[in-house]
DNA sequence: AATGAATGAGCTTTCATTCAT
DNA sequence: CATGAATGAAAGCTCATTCAT
């Protein structure tokens, strides 16, 4: 692990914005974003509500912010994955092990997005989660329909329903994981991965 | 079942008063309890914000009539299903068979109950979500351990996350969910079972 | 005069609303738009600032209002006096008349539009200010230059320039009159148009 | 006249200082006092809201030196016409070129105090304002009763309608004034006087 | 001289709730 | 049962001002 001062969050912005970030973060997935008052984030930042408008315009673009940072980076992580062209089986046990390594290093942001984004993609200014739940799904229903197609996945089950059943599978994993815990994101992810392509019943 | 004029939703509380909360659940369930007005409500409702409260003590009443008749109907199917002392593999089946025809039934205080109740199991009033959860993981758990024990489960695998991963899998469902789709309640329990239980991957 | 509780106002608006709407014309004629709070219209009104928000949907709306039924009004009585088709003199002395009785009705208003006309008439929402402003100009020039034209009012003078004289002599007499004052509008009208059209140094 | 980099403003203080007061100036004139943040003079003068104070006490010691410093020169000016003992005709017309002259050297500052005055006047900081518009009306209306009195001035006229017609007349010009344009303060001051002393109607 | 960051008071606005009618 | 009007607490936000660097 690096050299650092900081101990908190998972956040990656530098300065005093980045620690304000982080915290916010934490206190939105606590709680929720619209539960969540100004006045407990600068409580939990140390400074008094009015100052946190030194550093940005609203509570909205602090949310903005988190959610945009965090998607940026899960894409960064997909696209990396989807350019690898692997093959159907390799290319979801990328994508859940990637996924898992993204809530292990925003687990808050991943959090506030499960409960929030549905509410949030009608307004303009959340216009990319929208467009990126459609990536997310071009990406992973690809992979399943690619992988029906070659014999890898099972072909008498609904597609869409296996795409939502790993989609929230993977992602629910947020509400509950502790960074720091007993398993580490790989671990975690090779368990899921167990469950989802064999399922928990014993072969006979 | 009685005669009724209601075609919108899934409460069943006679009268008045059961609209209203039907009404209430559905605006929770798209908006969030935090984030709904009383007056969103009452709009939603056909009347004005004030005259809720003839017929109700709080916003918080509301929220806590829709949860606990919600609960109050799941744990009768539950508790129907583990009298049954069903084997491991189709107590399970029978659970997520129930927990889809719930989701069926219940779908705007399931999405409430999974949006909500973190936050709330910590208020008094609320104790019984706690309790709930609680009842739940043992029933859920237990099961799983039978199974295991039994030969009917994988012994490889960790049984708690194999538990939040078969939990989460099942009601994260209420979140897409749209009562009268393509799939019937039991259409999609088989569908679940069958991945959560014989995996996704074609078996080699 | 009509039988009327009212004692305070001068505007027509009936109901709750309109008593709301006159004490904060006052307030705001009196303290200026910006520098008046919210709290203090309700403490004038006898209510609390949140009780406000009952009646309408923020402070600028009540400055709207206050400025565009003053608006109405004005335009109905000179759109009158200029489909008289009067001679240019004859339009003069009507529209000052006029103006000094919209003044006695409407002074709080007056008083605002003076004051805060020049910046708001930038804002989208207050645009009919802007067109009431050019509506303005057209019909106190136009009669000008309609004197100018037929020798009523002398040709040696800057027309535009005395456009401007005219215009604000009349105006800027709502930030000292007070209604029920020694002088009648008409009777300031009279004095004005003398003073206007003749001057006030003695004929050589 | 010192030599000076100024291009821009009627301030004459010398320095930094001088700078500042005259961009704050343009700002309150443009928007009000009330309505003028700080952080716009601020940035309006390429610096941050903080860093006023190294210069200022505080936004209300910039109004009071901007008023003030118009004041004395205002004073000098008029002491000056009072002084030469014209008669009653002389001195209105010397007043009132003076008062175009301030107009130009001093446009913000004049549109200031002409929206503000009436509020400022009250506090003690500002005594002086109310001071100043007592000498105004003494001087004003001391000169229109000695030209009733010698019969240079119509005697049928409400005097202090007459005084208040002559200050508004002049003052309000303020408004539209833009230094540099079409017409020197002495072609306006001309015009002016054509129309208050003659009127704008032909003689019969 | 100026900046970056913060304070604290006060602002407009929202909202659950109450209550006479 | 429902309305119209209000309350009062708290929310998000603004802004003049301060101060260590």
């Amino acid at each position: 692990m690096p050299i650092s001062k900081k101990t908190t969050t998972d956040k990656q912005a530098p300065g005093r914005r980045g620690e304000l970030l982080a915290t916010a973060a934490e206190v939105f997935a606590a709680q929720g974003y619209t539960a969540t008052t100004v006045r407990r984030i600068a409580d939990a930042a140390g400074l008094l509500a009015g100052s946190l408008y030194y550093h940005f315009d609203s509570k909205e673009s602090m949310l903005d912010e988190i959610l945009s940072t965090f998607l940026d980076e899960l894409w960064a992580g997909y696209d990396a994955v989807l350019a690898a062209r692997l093959g159907p089986r390799e290319t979801l046990e990328a994508l859940v092990t990637e996924s898992f390594r993204e809530i292990d290093r925003h687990r808050a942001a991943v959090a506030i997005y499960q409960r929030e984004a549905k509410d949030l993609a009608g307004r303009p200014r959340f216009g990319y989660l929208a467009e990126s739940q459609r990536k997310f799904e071009r990406a992973w229903l690809g992979t399943l329909e690619r992988g029906v197609a070659d014999g890898t996945f099972r072909a008498d089950l609904d597609v869409r329903l296996a795409y939502r059943f790993v989609r929230d599978t993977v992602w629910v994993a947020a509400s509950w994981y502790r960074p720091g815990g007993a398993h580490s994101p790989e671990e975690i992810a090779r368990q899921y991965l167990s469950m989802v392509l064999d399922g928990i019943a014993v072969r006979t």
